[in-house]
RNA sequence: GCCGCAUUCGUCUAGUGGCCCAGGACACCACCCUCUCAAGGUGGCGACACGGGUUCGACUCCCGUAUGCGGCACCA
C-alpha cells in the first residue's frame, strides 16, 4: 500500500488547553502515517509561550493520546535520541541557530519597543498598507547591534526577508502555493527573554529530529513560506508538509469552538477527549470515526480495523476542504461498535459507568444484562437509567398511569396484573416458557400481547421502556417479579 | 485593506474530460419486522455556488464573481 520509507512524524501541540477533537486528529493522523511506514511517532511540547502555559493541560494531552491508542514512541516520557522533547529545555541549541543566521545576514537584532511597534503598525494600517513591521532596525549595522546588545540593551532576533521575489512551496495537500516576499514579515525569531518563537523552534527542532513529515493545522500555511525561508537560510532540507484542514461546527458553519457548549435542551457538545471518554464513546469508535474527519478511502468503505486504517492511509486522499463535526454519525459509529463487542468486553466497560452512577452492581450481574441492551445503547453512559431497575428489591414509586395500556381504562389493569401472577406463579423463569406462557395469557384474555405486557412491564421495571419483556423477567427470578407484581397491585386498591 | 486556501445532497464523502440526467454514509420520511424502545431490512427525499471560456463533450481544465475560512503578534 506505501512505497514509503520509515517517517518521523511528530505531533507537537502547544499545551494552552485541553486536548481538543481537532488536535486529535492532527496526532491520529501523524500516527497512522508513523505507523503505516514503520517509523516513529514523537510527541514533542511546544511550551515557547510561558505566559499561556498550563501544567494541566499536558497531563490532559497525554491522557487523551493514550485513551484514543496513539502511543508515541518518543519524546515526552517516552524518551529518545532526539531529546530534549521540551522546546523550553532546547534554548542553547535555538542560540547556536541564531547566531549561525546573525553571522550568515540572515537575521537581525531588533531593538524596537513594543510601543513603536504598534504605532507602526497602526500608522501602517491607516495608510492602508498591510500591517506589520517596517524593517526599522534591518539597517542597522553588526558592530552596532552587537555593542548595544553587549551593553544589556533588549532586543529581539528578526528574520531577514528577501526584499523582492517569491516563494513557491509545496504542500502534501493542496500542491504549489506561491506567496511574494512583499507580503511577508520579517518575523521575530527570538523574542526579548530569549525564548524562540514557534517560527523559529518549529524548524529548529523538526530538521535537528529528523522529522520527515509534518501535519499541521490550516492556520499554519499562511506561514509556511516564512518557514521555508528559515530551511534555506540555515541550508536544510525541508520535510514534507502537510497542512490539515481545519475542523467545523457541526452546522458547518465556522471553526468547531475549543470550548464546550450545551445545546438549546442542554444536552453538552462535547469537544475534549477527555468529556467524549467520560460520555462512553468507545477509541475504537472515535479512532474510525476520526480518520474519516478529511480522509476517506474510496467511496463505500467506512468501517475500518485500526490495522486496516493505518495500511489504507494516504495524505494523497486528505480533502484540502474544512470538514464539519457530525455527532450523529459519531453516535451511529458508537453504536455499531458496541454492538461489535462480545458481551464480556462490553460488560466490562460498561461497570465502571454503571458505578459511577451510583449502582452497587456485581459483574455476574451484569453480565446476564447486558445482552438485553447491547443494540440499544449508543453510549456507555446510557446503560445506568436503562438497567437501574435490575438492582434493589423494591421499585422506587412511579407514575400509575403509566399502567394502562392504549384503548384501555385503569380498570382493566388489575384483572391484567393478576392473570400475569398466576401464569407466572406456576411457570419456570426462561425465555421459552416466559414467552408461551404470557403470549398465552394474553389470547385468553381476549388481549393483544402489547397491551397485556404493558403492565407487567410497568409493573416489574417502574417504566414503560425497558429491555425485552421475558429476558428481563428471567434475571430479575420469580421471586422480584411476583413480590413487584403484588406491590403494584396493593398500590392500586389504595 | 492585503495575501493565501477552499467551494458536489442539511452533514461527511466518491468522482481526476465521456462509465454520472452524479455513487455511498449519517440525519430525515415511509413501509416491513415487533411485547415497549432499539437493532435490522426495503424504499424515498436530497447536491455538482454563479458567470464566462477551452473542448465533439465538462462535476472534472482555465479565468472572473460570490461566499466561507485562515494569516498579516516579542500567541501558538
Amino acid at each position: 500500500m506505501t512505497d514509503n520509507q520509515p517517517a518521523r512524524v511528530r505531533y507537537a501541540p502547544s499545551p494552552t488547553g485541553y486536548f481538543h477533537v481537532g488536535g486529535a486528529r492532527t496526532a491520529l493522523y501523524d500516527y497512522l502515517l508513523a505507523r503505516q511506514t514503520g517509523g516513529a511517532f514523537i510527541l514533542r511540547v511546544e511550551d515557547t509561550d510561558q505566559k499561556r502555559f498550563n501544567p494541566e493541560a499536558v497531563a490532559d494531552l497525554l491522557a487523551g493520546l493514550r485513551f484514543l491508542g496513539l502511543e508515541w514512541d518518543e519524546g515526552v516520557e517516552a524518551g529518545g535520541s532526539y531529546g530534549p522533547y521540551t522546546q523550553t529545555g532546547r534554548l542553547d541549541i535555538y542560540r547556536k541557530y541564531t547566531k549561525q543566521l546573525l553571522d550568515d545576514g540572515y537575521a537581525y537584532r531588533c531593538f524596537c519597543s513594543s510601543e513603536r511597534l504598534a504605532a507602526v503598525n497602526d500608522a501602517r494600517q491607516k495608510a492602508g498598507q498591510n500591517p506589520g513591521y517596517d524593517r526599522h532596525c534591518r539597517r542597522l549595522a553588526p558592530p552596532e547591534t552587537e555593542a548595544r546588545a553587549a551593553a544589556g540593551e533588549s532586543f529581539t532576533v528578526r528574520l531577514k526577508v528577501p526584499p523582492a521575489g517569491s516563494i513557491t512551496v509545496h504542500d502534501a495537500i493542496r500542491g504549489a502555493v506561491t506567496v511574494k516576499n512583499s507580503q511577508l514579515n520579517d518575523a521575530v525569531l527570538i523574542k526579548s527573554n530569549g525564548i524562540p518563537t514557534y517560527h523559529f523552534a518549529v524548524v529548529v527542532d523538526d530538521h535537528l529530529m529528523e522529522i520527515t513529515h509534518v501535519m499541521r493545522g490550516e492556520e499554519w500555511l499562511s506561514s509556511y513560506p516564512l518557514h521555508a525561508h528559515l530551511y534555506n537560510f540555515l541550508g536544510w532540507e525541508p520535510p514534507v508538509f502537510a497542512h490539515l484542514p481545519v475542523i467545523l461546527n457541526p452546522a458547518g458553519k465556522g471553526k468547531m469552538s475549543k470550548r464546550e457548549t450545551r445545546a438549546p435542551d442542554g444536552s453538552l457538545y462535547p469537544v475534549f477527549v477527555h468529556t467524549f471518554k467520560e460520555m462512553g464513546y468507545l477509541p475504537e469508535a472515535m479512532f474510525n470515526y476520526l480518520a474519516l474527519v478529511g480522509w476517506s478511502y474510496d467511496d463505500k468503505t467506512e468501517f475500518m480495523t485500526r490495522e486496516e486504517i493505518i495500511g489504507r492511509f494516504s495524505l494523497k486522499r486528505v480533502n484540502a476542504s474544512p470538514a464539519a463535526w457530525n455527532y450523529d454519525k459519531l453516535n451511529h459509529f458508537n453504536g455499531i461498535y458496541i454492538r461489535r463487542l462480545s458481551v464480556e468486553a462490553l460488560t466490562d466497560r460498561l461497570l465502571p459507568f454503571v458505578r459511577r452512577a451510583g449502582i452497587q452492581a456485581d459483574r455476574d450481574t451484569l453480565l446476564k444484562i447486558t445482552p438485553l441492551i447491547q443494540e440499544r445503547l449508543t453510549l456507555l453512559s446510557e446503560a445506568a437509567e436503562k438497567i437501574d431497575f435490575f438492582f434493589g428489591d423494591d421499585l422506587p414509586p412511579f407514575d400509575l398511569a403509566l399502567l394502562t395500556p392504549k384503548k384501555l381504562t385503569p380498570a382493566d389493569v388489575p384483572p391484567i396484573l393478576q392473570k400475569a401472577r398466576a401464569v407466572l406463579a406456576r411457570i419456570e423463569f426462561n425465555h421459552d416458557a416466559l414467552a408461551a406462557g404470557l403470549k398465552q395469557a394474553a389470547a385468553d384474555m381476549g388481549l393483544k400481547a402489547g397491551q397485556f405486557f404493558q403492565p407487567v412491564r410497568v409493573a416489574t421495571c417502574g417504566k414503560k421502556v425497558a429491555p425485552p419483556l421475558y429476558g428481563t423477567l428471567a434475571v430479575l427470578g420469580k421471586e422480584t417479579v411476583l413480590r413487584r407484581i403484588d406491590q403494584t397491585l396493593a398500590r392500586l386498591s389504595e
